[in-house]
DNA sequence: AGTAAAAGGTTTTTT
DNA sequence: ACCTTTTACT
């Protein structure tokens, strides 16, 4: 997705450079500043130690995304012979948990074959499991499943108490700590019961396997770890970091002898931007106590930017509350490419202009020889990008969102991905409760009746109320009759209210036709999505396009020959963010990136613009509350700054709306971001014309035609 | 009793 | 646009 190296950039490494990559017999921490080749450096320390003599399958090389991972394995690859990369341990934090607990898990009680609940699946327990605790009582309305979601995870993840995280970061829901508490034990004993684990669980179980007897073993597995991005690791991961180190001498069962481990850890403090996610630059600082003499080395040198760039980011992070933490990692960015255009600052009228106008932008650079995929638009927010896609799209440009809406969280997406859960795993009750829930005419009763028909759950009589007999979800615990749950429904073991009469006959005959090897998984889909089409119109006002949705699904499992394999690299690596969904774009395909600040992390275009750079949407409303917040919303602002290699233009909007799709049409007036002040003579300042006069006439290739299709349109109203 | 439709609210960022 | 709660309807 990203444009590739700068050309100005030196393929041979620089004096700070080398020294990081040559470095042995201890722990390492390399702060690199934006720009500074940090991707470059790891990787050549890679392929350094495997010249060395050091064994590419005793190497861990732990990223922030699957993406990087990737990415830096296949630079590895490119500079050794003999595909050593391939060995090399490479992936997320959760990626390599999920690879570990299926090696040692058993010993921790987990069974072999458990699943993975990605973030929605989480977040539809978590909903299910909301409407069985009965919040009637006194409770007026009840935080949503996402909320709860987030305060599970904020809690987990930062190990703090329920009654804390909720006076912190969710002070509306306080009244329902009690509700709460109830909720998430049966979150987890869902989970349990399920064989499921969570994103948060991969890591806990990780950890807890690390201190335990197995920890041994799964330290002895690697002589080198390496971790990129290490300002945005968590308490619990920098846990399980040092449960992975061998520190002293060891000896293999074949009586090698091994070194203590060698730690290598790359991160900038002033790009940490995942303290949402209890990441804390506080493992940075505290690497030498972690990693007993552990040497550090600062790269300071941008390959990436402009001088002009560079002392804009540069300004705005010096002018930022400048707290003596902040500056713990002293680092002077510095640059040899002088020349340069001023960055742009562009005040517009309201979003609509700054929409029209970097669309203009963009296109002028194109024609200036800037290939959309050298361009970048990002924002603090994914709704922010919304008004630009609809000017993209008027306007025929290609373009591809990174973040915010995701293509597999959309409803109808994961309607279909039930159901061949369903085929695969017939024991997933999340995914037959979702299925049953499209139907017409049924309902939580029916769909109650339903499961315990199915044998997927059983009734309980609760002790408290001997008279209530409830069938739940966390039920069924090990009961062997909740795989044979297909067979029954086939069998016809289940009864439906009449208007799903017609859905459930195709519900039988479709997953039954899915079940054996008969068809593809690309097939499977396209079988499945039959009945998705008798109960998308009830359930959709659009379906005709959600529909069609289904068949770019079918055209991405063709490139699958398993279903497993299929349903598990869509939960760990979703489209959308680092594959086109219909599959990998052609080469000549030439298209504008817009993404999320977070999504382009890593990132680096030859221009670069950011949208809604105003007081409230960056520094976001949300995060003016507390001076952590603030400065996080600062290293926000300075990592989009610093992913541009040539051209950056900031934008603020003035009056934009409030609510994200706005039914209601309020606005709100605001001032360009107290981040910007302080490097404000640093820019060029523009001011966009506002609304476009009306009598203007503007040419535009590929509107030709249009009249013939408004009349089209309009026959096809009396057709 | 149980489902569907209508009304009323909605705090970013992501593995 | 989506989710939750309330109300209306079968």
């Amino acid at each position: 997705m990203f444009a590739t190296a700068s050309p100005t950039r030196p393929d041979s490494l620089n004096a700070d450079q080398r020294r990081a990559v040559g470095f042995r017999g201890g722990h390492l921490l390399v702060v690199a500043g934006a720009g500074t080749g940090k991707t470059k450096t790891l990787v050549a320390r890679v392929v350094d130690l495997i010249e060395d003599g050091a064994d590419p399958s005793r190497m861990l090389l732990l990223t922030f995304t699957r993406r990087s991972a990737a990415e830096m394995l296949g630079r590895v690859a490119a500079a050794t012979p003999d595909g050593a990369a391939a060995q090399v341990w490479g992936g997320t934090f959760h990626s390599v948990a999920n690879r570990l607990l299926r090696m040692f898990g058993a010993s921790a009680g987990l069974p072999p074959d458990f699943t993975v609940l990605d973030h929605g699946d989480s977040t539809d327990l978590m909903g299910m499991v909301r409407t069985e605790a009965g919040l009637g009582e006194r409770a007026k309305r009840f935080p949503r499943k996402e909320t709860i979601a987030g305060i599970y995870s904020r809690m987990v993840n930062g190990q703090a108490k329920l009654a804390d995280v909720l006076e912190v970061d969710y002070p509306w829901c306080t009244n329902h700590a009690e509700d709460l508490k109830s909720i998430f034990a049966a979150y987890t004993s869902a989970k349990r019961s399920h064989h499921v684990l969570d994103f948060d669980d991969l890591l806990l179980f990780w950890r807890g396997l690390t201190a335990s007897r197995v920890g041994r073993a799964m330290a002895g597995l690697f002589d080198h770890i390496l971790v990129d991005e290490y300002q945005d690791t968590n308490p619990i991961q920098s846990d399980i970091l040092r449960g992975m180190c061998r520190t002293q001498p060891a000896e293999d069962a074949d009586g090698t002898r091994r070194p203590p481990t060698q730690m290598c850890a790359v991160g900038d403090d002033a790009q940490a931007i995942y303290g949402f996610r209890s990441a804390s630059v506080a493992n940075m600082w505290a690497y030498s106590t972690h990693f007993p003499g552990a040497e550090v080395l600062t790269l300071e040198q941008n390959y990436r930017s402009t001088e002009p760039i560079l002392a804009v980011a540069n300004a705005v992070l010096d002018g930022g509350t400048n707290r003596a933490d902040d500056r713990h990692f002293a680092k002077k960015l510095w640059t040899t490419r002088t020349q340069g255009p001023a960055p742009v600052l562009a005040t517009h009228h309201d979003e609509g202009a700054q929409a029209r106008f970097v669309a203009d932008a963009v296109l002028d650079a194109r024609e200036r020889g800037v290939d959309l995929r050298q361009q970048a638009v990002l924002f603090r927010s994914g709704h922010h990008g919304d008004v630009l896609e609809l000017e993209l799209t008027r306007r025929d440009i290609p373009y591809v969102k990174f973040g915010g809406l995701k293509y597999l969280e959309a409803a109808h997406i994961k309607d279909l991905l039930a159901l061949l859960r369903i085929a695969e795993n017939p024991a997933d009750t999340l995914a037959w409760h979702r299925v049953l829930a499209t139907m017409d005419g049924v309902g939580p009763a029916t769909i109650r009746r339903v499961m315990l028909e199915l044998g997927l759950s059983e009734e309980v009589v609760d002790p408290a109320d001997p008279t209530a007999a409830v069938a739940g979800m966390a039920v069924a615990d090990n009961n062997p009759a909740r795989g044979d749950a297909l067979t029954r429904l086939v069998g016809g073991d289940a009864t439906f209210p009449a208007p799903a009469a017609e859905q459930a006959a195709e519900l039988r005959s479709a997953l039954g036709d899915c079940t054996g090897d008969g068809l593809s998984p690309a097939e499977q889909v396209e079988r499945l999505a039959a009945f998705c089409a008798l109960v998308f119109p009830h359930r959709y006002e659009n379906s005709q396009a959600r529909l069609a949705d289904l068949s770019a699904l079918a055209a991405t499992a063709a490139g699958y020959r398993s279903r497993s394999r299929f349903l598990a690299e869509l939960t760990l690596d979703p489209p959308g963010k680092t594959s086109d969904r219909a599959g990998p774009p052609h080469l000549d395909d030439d298209w504008l990136t817009l993404s999320t600040i977070h999504s382009a992390k890593g990132g680096e275009w030859r221009a670069v613009h950011l949208l809604h750079a105003s007081d409230g949407s960056l520094p976001s409303d949300m995060a003016a509350g507390s001076q952590d917040g603030l400065d996080e919303e600062l290293r926000l602002m300075y990592v989009a700054l610093t992913r541009a290699q040539e051209e950056l233009a900031v934008h603020v909007p003035l009056r934009y709306h409030v609510n994200r799709h706005g039914l209601d049409d309020r606005h709100v007036y605001a001032q360009p971001s107290r981040f910007i002040e302080p490097a404000r003579h640093l820019f060029d300042e523009r001011a966009s014309t506002g609304q476009r006069s009306l009598d203007q006439t503007v040419e535009v290739e590929g509107a030709v035609g249009v009249g013939e299709e408004v009349d089209t349109l309009l026959a096809s109203l009396w057709e």
